[in-house]
DNA sequence: CCTAAGACCTGTAGTAACTACAGGTTCAAG
DNA sequence: CTTGAACCTGTAGTTACTACAGGTCTTAGG
């Protein structure tokens, strides 16, 4: 009873972090996580470390963070020097982000919702959908220039927006 | 008084429409421009029909409709068969998905905000930002599987920056 | 001990929506 | 006619994965 050492394929892995296998080749290959021990076969087999490594991952990504403001996260989470500062300031940077997207969806919602209102009780000839995006004027509605971008993931599903911190 | 055609030059079209000349060129490469007249020496040459199909699909590339969903959108427009119901159906789906990435965001901002918080007064020994990604049970203060996509653009600022205009 | 199903392996290509670049050609002002 | 800006095509890079093809390894059952 003493090396009661957990080891984990790459298949149960992925189950207790919520994470898709190939997810974690890939944060393997792009350097995020160090690459595992392997079976004499060549399967991987994580430990304990790697768990903790993961589910920081994934809690981080869940934020928002960018796997490129990520890398420095873990930097100091696994540092000597765990500069504190520098985390809030990256957090900071983070929620200013995530507060940006609100407010520009938030006018995009305002938008919308004016033109499904006036869609819905319709007795006009044309569509005011078409029409709203047609003749508005100016930029039809939004800043002239809102950045967008895309940072968590997007497994297909219809929705999502989202933009990055980066922290500078 | 007769042909007063204006051609607009792509670089011209690119300045009215606020669109970069190579957004412009991939939109006719994946069709949602047609391939617009040119000179004898191939340069491009746009007329008032062009503008205003563009800054169609900028609006409503602002407002968030993917590039796939705006090709039915186009189909409305330029048909005979301006289908209303479809139209609204559409806006609204793209409602209904503007509104969930805001409850998403807001959920993010909350435990960011948190996480910020707790490290402003810190006064102690780790920093709570980095033990906050460790530590926070389950999925870390998130929806357990919240859906993220991008969808509109990200011209690689960083955040936030961005102000409005309009028109709501 | 052997077999067969399932888990795992590597490597490449595809996704969204552009953006950037290289290496030329054309246009228009002077 | 010259020159510099604007334009051309085509390819590759961006972000964060996801999907696939074509094999190899592991392990439970017989």
């Amino acid at each position: 009873m003493t090396d009661t050492v957990l080891y984990l394929a790459i298949g149960a892995l992925a189950k207790a972090t919520d994470c898709k296998i190939e997810t974690i080749r890939y944060y393997e290959h792009i350097g995020l996580l160090a690459p595992p021990a392997r079976s004499s076969g060549g399967h991987r087999h994580y430990g304990d470390e790697a768990l903790k490594r993961l589910n920081f991952i994934r809690r981080a990504r869940h934020l928002g963070f960018s796997l490129d403001v990520l890398r420095a996260l873990l930097v100091m989470a696994d540092g000597e020097e765990r500069n504190c500062a520098k985390a809030e300031r990256i957090a900071s940077a983070q929620l200013d982000d995530v507060r940006a997207k609100i407010a520009d969806l938030g006018r995009m919602e305002s938008v919308l919702d004016a033109m499904v209102a006036e869609c819905g009780g319709s007795t006009t000839p044309e569509c005011p959908v078409i029409e709203a995006l047609y003749d508005r004027g100016g930029t039809g509605g939004c800043p002239p220039d809102s950045k967008w971008g895309g940072r968590p993931r997007d497994p297909r599903g219809t929705a999502g927006a989202e933009r990055h911190a980066t922290a500078r």
